[in-house]
DNA sequence: TTGTATGCGTTATCAT
DNA sequence: ATGATAACGCATACAA
């Protein structure tokens, strides 16, 4: 309206403001911040100067002298729907405390991760959120000075919030169990970090074995593949369904590998639950849906988000005690159609 | 490693690095640069004290003087694995072009985009790419000083980048009608956005008038309600499907939409495709699981966030030209097994 | 309550 | 090829 004028201009600074409301920068400063009282009607001509111009506080000056207020979230895979959510989470309750996210992903390729932590640091972020589990390297390109954290995601040693993911694969086995399913497999083939597969899988271990079962090699399919070879994961995958002394039950590391055996089961004419219970892990959105009704381990999204946040801005005191102050959520068990009774015989 | 101290330092700047390499600012900033040529020797001295000090330039100081390397992202409805998905292919085609995008989530809340875009225009991002149809306070908001273009959404007058949403809906009507449909409904109960709907709908009618046939007002479920009151849609579309004069195939404005409709089919006992064909609109990944297997219309994702980084990035020299730059992407029909032959009788 | 002076980290202009 | 210096927009400590 005021300006259709293409040449971009100058915005206009703080000084243009205090110009046009015949005051001083450290006036408009004044209201800016609020922390100095200022004179009502001063406040107001500064503030109709303000929208008068549409005057917007430059950050990046701004930040120079104070705190930024920018969370850099690094996410490994955002295709994945479950680590959308938690981003869409994780940038409305940033937005709740008055922050930005900028937004990194990383496709989980080690030198991709680097390069983008390092230009996440030079935005000066005022602290890092992982939705990965980042190597070494990118680790180190974050330097001491910007606190990090680990959402959704397990890392030892350092602050991080997640399920507990014993007790979920606890929670999984033992609705099988009850199901009086004893062949209990697990199955991940998608999953591209080896740290979340590998508590995962150790949570499902420590499970079959409390339940006095056995964990045998041939009910478990790890694949550490790289890259999305769809229709070689499905072929692995038949591969499995049709051994001799395949399960009757498989836990998947996430709801993308449980499609993933729904898939391979419908292609093979087994039944789903009948001939084979699947529980996922994640609980996308579209686990509920009707075709798909997987019965999966529900993580509790906006909490960690919050959690997440809030930590990232407040901060942790002490670098020693990063681990200490980790926390660990309460997995919860969602039962839906994709798990039934054992067939006998 | 090297400081293990839990002390928030104050990060190493351009002069910290001039000193160690006892050097000047100016030398450092002109190594940083590039621009002008450096003794080698220099170069490298410098070079040594950045990463012995683990210096990493300060983006937010650099702003100040250049133009800032951060594109800002306006999403509405970042659980939609649609706008995930190309949110991810933006955000990796931006950091090709060594640019950062800042995120933003609106949930199509009229007053949250405005504060979001004043969020971003504050950080004074080189250009905002919408992956949603902003309210008019939200586009006043951005101003006329930071280039503003659409992704993937229709919007008249403005730089937009997306797919033909008319060939789009002849692409799926021809295809029904291909098959022996003339009783073609259309259904849009989850998409929150009005112009992006009206256009698909528009689309629809459109092809459909083309083909001969005619747009009964009882082969329409068109939901302009607000929030995903899932079980309510359902309602609605059980209602819908139980019609007497039903349509036997029906095209949905997003695969969403053709998701919501494919669980009311099944509730109702309908046979996809044999009692109902439907289309749906986006491809999302889920797309082509085998227990959904949707027949959908998919839109060129990576092209479509490459091409709208590139003009955020190179820039729309006249404002008045903008809507004349727009670009019209090919849809592609995606057959899969959600629709077949109009059962005889 | 308001104004003045200075610093923040960098780039850019001008000397040398 | 390198160094000194003035912006850039803002916040802050201090002076008035």
């Amino acid at each position: 309206m005021t300006s259709s004028q293409s040449q971009r201009r100058r915005a206009p600074t703080i000084f243009d403001v205090a110009a046009e409301a015949g005051v001083s920068k450290s006036t408009v400063s004044n209201v800016l911040q609020g922390k100095v009282p200022v004179l009502a009607v001063t406040r107001q001509r500064v503030l109709d100067a303000m929208d008068q111009l549409g005057y917007e506080p430059n950050a990046g000056a701004r930040y120079m002298r104070q705190r930024s207020r920018i969370l850099g979230v690094v996410v490994g895979d955002l295709q994945n729907p479950f680590y959308a959510e938690l981003a869409a989470e994780i940038e409305e309750s940033a937005a709740k405390r008055n922050h930005t996210i900028l937004l990194a992903t990383t496709g989980d390729v080690p030198e991709r991760e680097v390069e983008r932590v390092r230009t996440l640091v030079q935005h000066r972020v005022a602290a890092m959120i992982f939705l990965c589990i980042p190597g070494k390297a990118a680790l180190r390109a974050v330097g001491g000075d910007v606190p990090s954290l680990f959402a959704a995601v397990p890392m030892r040693d350092e602050l991080s919030i997640a399920v507990d993911s014993r007790a979920a694969a606890e929670l999984a086995v033992s609705h099988l169990v009850e199901l009086g399913h004893t062949a209990i497999g697990f199955v991940s083939v998608t999953l591209h970090e080896p740290p979340t597969e590998t508590v995962r899988f150790d949570g499902y271990r420590r499970a079959i074995q409390q339940a006095g079962l056995k964990v045998g090699a041939s009910r478990v399919l790890r694949a550490d593949g790289r890259g999305p070879h769809l229709s070689a994961y499905q072929a692995e995958l038949k591969a499995f369904l049709s051994r001799k002394r395949r399960p009757t039950a498989i836990v998947a590391a996430t709801d993308f590998d449980a499609l993933e055996v729904i898939s391979a089961a419908d292609a093979l004419g087994m039944r789903v639950p009948s001939d084979l219970s699947v529980v996922g892990f994640d609980n996308i959105s579209l686990a509920g849906h009707s075709r798909i009704s997987l019965t999966t381990i529900s993580q509790p999204l906006a909490e960690i988000a919050k959690l997440a946040v809030d930590a990232a801005i407040d901060g942790t005191p002490h670098k020693r005690r990063r681990a200490a102050r980790s926390i660990k959520l309460r997995p919860e068990l969602i039962v839906r159609a994709s798990t039934g009774p054992v067939r006998l015989g």
